[in-house]
DNA sequence: TAGATTGTTAATCGATTAACAATC
DNA sequence: TAGATTGTTAATCGATTAACAATC
């Protein structure tokens, strides 16, 4: 049970095989650009082709790519079809994963069709509401089912993900279904932040929170010599109503 | 044109009220939980209050809030509706930016209708799409316009937020013509990387990449034992070829 | 004043990057 | 061998966190 790769004795303190988060997070990323890398009949690629095709610098990809292991050959590169198995295999996309999806509204119906699942590691075998206007509605090849048979299903098809596209309100109720159901990762699309017990994964996608970071920085680009000239942000211990403030800031000139 | 708060000499170097990247992504969750301890008619609340509504640590909480100013009263806490309107300031949301979605798919026609935009600073002037088939279609209360109206369009409305929801395919080309017709930030749905110009921001949101994550967690948690039973990675440098490896692994007791 | 809570400091942790020895 | 490119080191940078002085 030693390591096959020797490691400093004050080396970072990941538990056995275990990847950095930030790493984790571009390893799908790498994945898809072997993909389209080995589509267009490439065999072999080199650090800094597959960095460009992933959009990272080369130096962070080959960081990256030794926590798994040493699958490249120096003065040579890496074969293509090679690595985007051993990462396949990393991230666990070599199984499949079974998914329900709850809440069948227009993004869940979007994603109910998205083809990019099926392909990628990951099969939906439920899509779930509990409104009974649309129990039993067809949705692509699939048919709405009711959230009452989550616990059957669950068990029957070995779900370990889900994802919630339903409104901010009922959010936490279907959260803690699912984890009372057997669900250990969940991928939350409603607007609200759910708190799950430990040991149960949760990652959350945000359109509007998305669009506001990008406001920020689009606020510094459009207004910036405006904005040097606003004053100092007023600093006010009374703490003022709401309703004495401005509305709007006077960026014009 | 001295800073009104007196910085250390060799403090951190971000330009005149920048506020890093890490905390700018968390000032919409804040925003959200001061709206909805607003609704709930909470008046005042403690960096404790708030970083539990928001699912952070109080630290970080006020660590992120000091970047904006002194908005807090020691011994009391923030008063809520205050807060929440500098830090709508501070992300520029007092003001309504207005939004094109190009690719009216399921996504783009779930993002069309979701209304979690304008109630939060955005405004979702066109639906475009190239398409003739779905051209004049109505969505909600809009109607699917031609592509090709994208300059008039961003010119006329003051566009600078693009929403990306086309297949990968035509995501660049629609991207190049985003940037031309002036758009300097951009969401991407399409599951490809796409390259800008400086000065043009991007973020991505890419569902299966989401799903790869809680996957690699996944198989770390239900296959922990087994896995360690599996032997250490084949050190193999005459990289064979994929068809000779196994297609999935053996987890199985 | 006593109690509460902010705003800031400083320590720690994790991520990024450039550089280069190892080696194909 | 000479050239190319990996895998790893070490420096740097940015983010997180606990602790506490400032102060309401």
């Amino acid at each position: 049970m030693t390591p096959a790769r020797s490691r400093r004795p004050g080396a970072p303190s990941r538990t056995e095989r275990g990847i950095p988060e930030a790493t984790v997070a571009r390893l799908p990323v790498y994945l898809r650009a072997l993909t389209a890398l080995s589509d267009s009949g490439t065999a072999t690629a080199s650090s800094e082709d597959l960095a460009t095709a992933a959009g990272v610098n080369s130096a962070k990809l080959r960081k990256d790519l030794s926590y798994l292991g040493s699958y490249g050959t120096r003065g040579v590169g890496y074969d293509v079809e090679y690595l985007r198995y051993q990462i396949a295999r990393e991230i666990g996309v070599t199984q499949d994963w079974s998914v329900v999806i709850v809440g069948i509204g227009n993004l869940g119906h979007a994603l109910a069709n998205y083809s990019g699942f099926g392909t990628r590691g990951f099969r939906i075998v439920a899509l779930l509401d509990a409104d009974p206007a649309l129990i039993g509605a067809r949705v692509g090849e699939m048919v709405v089912r009711d959230f009452a048979e989550l616990d059957e299903i669950v068990a029957t098809e070995d779900v370990a993900i889900g994802v919630i596209t339903t409104p901010a309100g009922p959010a936490q109720e279907v959260c803690d279904r699912l984890v009372a159901a057997g669900v250990t990762s969940i991928l939350n699309f409603a607007p609200v932040v759910l708190s799950v017990p430990a040991g149960v994964d949760i990652r959350k996608v945000d359109l509007s929170i998305e669009l506001q970071i990008l406001a920020y920085h689009e606020q510094r680009k459009s207004g910036e010599a405006a904005l040097t000239e606003v004053p100092e942000l007023p600093v006010i211990n009374g703490l003022p109503k709401v309703d004495d403030l401005p509305t709007k800031r006077g960026v014009g000139a």
